[in-house]
RNA sequence: GGGCGGAUAGCUCAGUUGGGAGAGCGCAGCCCUUACAAGGCUGAGGUCACAGGUUCGAUCCCUGUUCCGCCUACCA
């Protein structure tokens, strides 16, 4: 057998297995399995994007769930694809074309999606390689692209329908508006950020007041929107201001007669109590003109400047214009005050720009009727967040919904499949490009301009990926799919959408469980972001402790609902960890005999006649299963940190630190050649079913030692996932006995500082028959572990003279020191063992003497006090006997 | 304004039918013991944020407070 190098190098080990199982197919999902299915959708990342954190995180747990359902013998599709992501890769190609000195305008829109295409093929999508880096065992042969011609036809399909039952509008209405991106944008896609301004209070003139030089404050933030102003409102309840609703005032400036209404929306405690009103650029007030029949008056142009309405303003940014209006007032004295405010104002989520709120032409979606049937599905439990707790996020939103602007003024996306017609303005909408007008069969149409949100698309990707409008044989197995695993971030935007959608065309729910996977920060608890410079690249870390130690250190961190500080020390510990288990196979290589191998093939042997089984064999393969039992238990649950634990405790504080030095001796024949047999055939069984357990985990690092102890063709991940079922809970509660001695003869050896290589004496005391059974049976074990030359197991008695002692449960154990004891030393070490043993005899001595707890706690709970009580005597019992000794010596 | 989450060892975090507080890293001491110094052995370190309540019993359940995050919202 090949001698494996000292340390694990991961380097060397992972590209050629991402290749080996992609080439074998072994990812791939079969459609004439009778398997049970478990199928997944990938949360497309951007076309644009390279791989973070969070795409790492939400890639391994994903990979966990697959490579297990894939052991546990299901029939697996986890379908990989990308998004086309509209704006930001129009932002990226315009960039391009800027350092060339081109616009996408001058080049016109065929040959600027001919340039993104071309992009695309070149420099898109390279986050695919980095996910197959990650070892993401997708079914590559699937991948899908929101643009491709399948995905599109999804989209045209849905599109035609919903307009033809009315739940897609175009009509004209305020929405968020980008004058950087020069686009329309959702609610969602405008993001809110506190940032320090100013509260202005401005003079409004009463018409009828020009004699009396009356007059009425409004408040407001953006004093330069006042150009537009249509009325100034007040809530009809305020005495202040009630009998002034119907006058008319002059608008500064503009000189435009405006008038003083009543609406309950206005909030008498803010400001004023008076509001300026201005439909065509705040959402607020555009509600407010259509409750009251008022004008919209817009002061701006696409690029964020005034327009011809603003009057002597015209051709100046908005914020220029901010302070020119604020002047202009100040001078004509309608500038009552100035406060320092803090404000919210919403910025476009891709380029930061703030966004303006603009009177526009666009395409709706009214969601209220989609979201209905959606709340019912969580409702009803047809579909599960995990944690839970998101489903009031998801229900909060959903239950407020308002009507989705999906129509984006870009090129690069799904083209809207509207044909307006010149003659008769008929809107023709049709999934196939029509070559006259629907409603008077002229062929003077022309198509919309737009294309669709990329949310749009993505709404749609559980059932498009799977060949839908078409009735694949994909989308009869795989949908609804069974997990989606994502961000909190996209809750709304992508997950409810999808739910939507989902429910509408397919009649079923896109997926049973939404696992919501936490947040990455760095080691302070900052956001990652580029702009603080805290970012950790995944592909840095891979590269430095490997794809394995990186993919632990953030399943070990996946806890439910919490965020993830993520620090490289951690990573480092889970490198350390690879390299532990790596050694523990050099250690069972090395040591198998040719025979052994030739015998039978390590991959795929069995457990030999249980009756040969020794204590440390029975307590190893006891422990194996349960931790078996708990790394199932929390990969189904979710609690993949949960797993993780398990299994590093597993390997490394049970088998490596426990169990191969058991058998050390065995394995080196020392004990005979048939306890050789058996200790090679438990420790090679028990290393291959370790491998299989940490596969979803650690994929490369238990590949790459399976393969050295397989001999035909298989993946470890085509042998199935482990499920032990030996139990000896006898011998585990033995074994721990026996290690709790070890460890007490090894904590003795430590504070008397005895030389490593001094072999001792020991004697041990137990009353309890069963207890000295175990010691004894453990002698062998003790002996070695211990570093003991004679051991005795005695039920009552006197320790040697000149020996020191320390108390296990049930046990007292006795090791003579040779030379002479200091006396001090040792009356220290056992007056803190009394002090630590009084506090809690106390504790349970005070339990026991409460009558209420007698009567009313139950009864195993009282049993085991009364056992701990006595358990404490006797212990306190012997320390105080070791003190006296002591003092007797003393003298 | 509404909602959610967090506060446990120096640091990062586990800890559910409520019943003797755990891990990793770091720290201290000893050890290059033939799998592993990316290692071994041993150890120190915690009024479980604060105040009440329920209970025989609370880190855990309930209420309130403080601090820290996040999401959401039409106080201009």
């Amino acid at each position: 057998m090949k001698t494996l190098d000292k340390t694990y190098n991961p380097a060397k080990v992972e590209p050629r297995w991402s290749e080996h199982w992609i080439e074998k197919g072994l990812f791939r999902a079969d459609t004439d399995s009778r398997k049970p299915v478990f199928s997944m959708v990938i949360p497309p990342p951007n076309i644009t994007g390279s791989l973070h954190c969070g795409h790492a995180l939400n890639s391994t747990l994903q990979d966990v769930l697959a490579r297990y359902k894939r052991m546990k013998g299901f029939n697996v599709l986890w379908l990989p694809g990308i998004d086309h992501a509209g704006i930001a890769t129009q932002n990226v190609v315009e960039r391009m074309l800027a350092e060339e000195g081109l616009t996408r305008e001058r080049l016109g829109r065929e040959r600027f999606l001919e340039r993104v295409w071309k992009w695309k093929e070149e420099s898109g999508g390279r986050i695919l390689e980095q996910l197959k880096r990650l070892g993401a065992s997708c079914d590559w042969t699937r991948l899908r692209f929101t643009m491709d011609e399948g995905l599109s036809r999804a989209v045209r399909e849905v599109f035609v329908r919903l307009f033809s039952e009315g739940l897609i509008y175009r009509g004209d209405y305020i929405i968020n508006w980008c004058p950087r991106c020069h686009t329309a944008l959702s609610d969602l896609e405008v993001q809110h950020e506190e940032r320090d301004g100013f509260l202005y209070y401005l003079v409004y003139p009463l018409k009828d007041g020009k004699k009396t030089r009356k007059t009425i404050t409004v408040a407001t933030t953006r004093p330069e929107t006042m150009l537009g102003d249509t009325a100034v409102a007040v809530n009809p309840s305020d005495k202040r201001y009630a009998s002034l609703i119907g006058t008319t005032i002059i608008l500064p400036l503009v000189n435009r007669e405006i008038p003083l209404i009543g609406d309950n929306g206005v909030d008498m405690e803010f400001g004023t109590g008076a509001v300026k009103v201005t439909p065509a650029h705040d959402f607020n007030d555009f509600e407010m003109a259509r409750r009251h029949d008022l004008e919209c008056v817009r002061v701006m142009d696409l690029d964020g400047r005034m327009n011809e309405n603003a009057g002597r303003f015209k051709g100046l940014d908005r914020f220029r214009a901010r302070e020119a209006v604020v002047e202009a007032l100040r001078e004509e004295g309608f500038v009552k005050k100035v406060d320092n405010y803090r404000l919210l104002i919403g910025t476009c989520y891709r380029c930061g720009t703030t966004v303006e709120p603009t009177l526009s032409k666009q395409w709706f979606v009214d969601v209220k009727p989609l979201a209905e049937p959606a709340i019912k599905a969580v409702e009803e439990g047809r579909i599960v967040f995990i944690p839970r707790s998101w489903e009031n996020t998801y229900f909060e939103w959903m239950r407020n919904i308002r009507d989705w602007c999906i129509s984006r003024q870009i090129w690069w996306g799904h083209r809207i499949p509207a044909w307006y017609c010149k003659r008769c303005e008929h809107t023709t909408v049709a999934t196939t490009d029509p070559s006259v007008c629907e409603g008077c069969g002229s062929e003077e149409i022309y198509q919309d301009e737009d294309v669709l949100d990329t949310w749009f698309s993505s709404a749609l990707w559980p059932f498009s990926t799977l060949g839908w409008p078409q009735r694949t044989k994909d989308l009869e197995m795989f949908y609804p799919t069974t997990v989606l695993s994502t961000g909190f971030d996209i809750i709304f935007f992508w997950v409810a959408r999808m739910i939507m959608m989902g429910l509408k065309f397919m009649g079923d729910v896109p997926f049973r469980d939404v696992y919501i996977h936490a947040l990455i920060r760095d080691a302070e608890g900052q956001k990652m972001s580029k702009s603080r410079g805290n970012v950790i690249d995944p592909l840095v870390m891979m590269e430095r402790y490997g794809t394995d130690a990186f993919r632990y250190t953030l399943v070990s961190f996946a806890a439910q609902g919490r965020d993830i500080k993520l620090s490289e020390d951690r990573i480092e510990g889970y490198r350390n960890f690879s390299n532990k288990l790596w050694n523990l196979a050099r250690f069972v290589f090395m040591n198998l005999e040719e025979e052994d191998l030739e015998e039978e093939d390590l991959a795929e042997g069995r457990y030999p006649d249980t009756s040969l089984y020794n204590i440390p064999d029975r307590w190893i393969l006891t422990r194996l299963k349960r931790c078996a039992d708990e790394v199932s238990k929390g990969i189904e649950t979710y609690n993949f940190d949960e797993s993780a634990r398990s299994l590093y405790r597993f390997i490394w504080h049970e088998l490596c630190d426990w169990y191969v030095e058991l058998v050390k001796p065995d394995i080196k024949g020392e004990r005979g050649e048939e306890r050789r047999k058996v200790a090679v055939h438990v420790l090679t069984s028990v290393l291959r079913d370790t491998l299989k357990l940490l596969h979803p985990f650690m994929p490369f690092i238990t590949e790459e030692i399976f393969s050295y102890m397989k001999k035909r063709d298989v993946s470890i991940m085509e042998t199935g996932f482990p499920e032990p079922d030996l139990i000896f809970p006898e011998e585990e509660a033995e074994m721990e006995r026996i290690m709790s001695v070890v460890r007490a003869v090894r904590n003795i050896r430590t504070e008397m500082n005895i030389p490593h290589r001094a072999r001792v004496d020991c004697l041990c005391l137990a009353r309890d028959d069963s207890v000295r059974g175990a010691i004894l049976t453990g002698e062998a074990y003790i002996k070695d572990l211990a570093g003991v030359e004679n051991l005795r197991v005695e039920a009552s008695g006197e320790g040697p003279r000149g020996s020191v002692s320390a108390i296990t449960d049930g046990v007292e154990v006795f090791v003579p020191i040779s030379g002479h004891v200091d006396l001090d030393v040792e009356e220290k070490r056992l007056k803190t063992a009394l002090k630590k043993l009084l506090g809690e005899l106390s504790q349970v001595q005070r339990k026991l003497a409460n009558e209420d707890f007698l009567n009313r706690a139950p009864r195993e709970v009282v049993a085991k006090e009364k056992r701990r009580l006595e358990e404490l005597l006797e212990k306190k019992g012997r320390i105080e006997t070791g003190i006296e000794r002591i003092r007797t010596v003393r003298g």
